[in-house]
DNA sequence: CTAATTGCAAACAGTTTGCAGGCGT
DNA sequence: ACGCCTGCAAACTGTTTGCAATTAG
């Protein structure tokens, strides 16, 4: 009893978060899984979720506009949001050290470290001549 | 036109954020504020708080339990989550050199950083005879 | 064949809005 | 007195659950 069945399904919704570039929300994770698997309804996206979390595959993480999820080998790295575009993107680095800002007595498990911003993308835009210029005033 | 009028509500409401130990959410706000407002409703809260953000005074931070208030004045400081009384406390800390984490091409606007833990609370219960003991196993 | 899984729709929870009465200025 | 503010209830949005049909093993 109580085996994980494969389906197609799940497959979909394990692809998208292996080829993510950052966490996603539920209708994000419906929207790019409905490529594969059309029929695929917005109840069966929270269900996977919460097995996949319980599994161990998935865990949530906090944006600046709400819960979003990604695998836990993503998980630890530090997070850059970016206001303009409004995406979330990994970012390399290693937020260990900051251990020891929590006070005496706290008992540290991990870290949820976003940093918010503006994006290269966002930021720049190419002018036609080549040049580039900031696109933002403050 | 437009003017803002000081009411009890209002009053009752920052009087709270001003004495939190850390961001709030708004049933809490509620229920801390309903000690000195009993009438208070819940629609009253979520405007007041909107009218605190546009104004300035407020602004929002996540939590691993989602979006949680508190004054501009407190909001870059780092927070600890504690996963046992799901409360967020603010601690002291300078995370001004996050920066670096940023890629390149990145403009840097602040920082959203929750370290997740046990709180000293609940990590340590009072024993009868005065001594402490760790409540948790891992 | 059996039990897990799915999609739909209803149920829920949290947030926002419309409105009539109340209150600050 | 005027118009912003409040509390209630209805409307919304996002998430969860009940159920009958479907499908993996």
């Amino acid at each position: 009893m109580c085996a994980h069945k494969r389906t197609k399904q799940k497959a979909a919704i394990r692809q998208v978060f292996a080829s993510a570039l950052g966490p996603l929300g539920p209708s994000e994770i419906l929207d790019e899984a409905r490529k594969t698997v059309p029929s695929l309804g917005i109840a069966t996206v929270y269900r996977v979720v919460k097995e996949l979390k319980k599994d161990g595959w998935l865990q949530a993480v906090q944006t600046p506009v709400g819960s979003r999820f990604q695998t836990t080998s993503k998980v630890q790295s530090p997070r850059f949001f970016c206001r303009t575009c409004q995406k979330t993107f990994n970012v390399d680095g290693d937020v260990g050290k900051l251990a020891q800002l929590a006070p005496k007595g706290f008992i540290v498990k991990c870290f949820d470290l976003t940093i918010v911003g503006t994006c290269s993308s966002c930021a720049v835009t190419i002018t036609p001549d080549g040049t580039t210029k900031n696109v933002l005033s403050s």
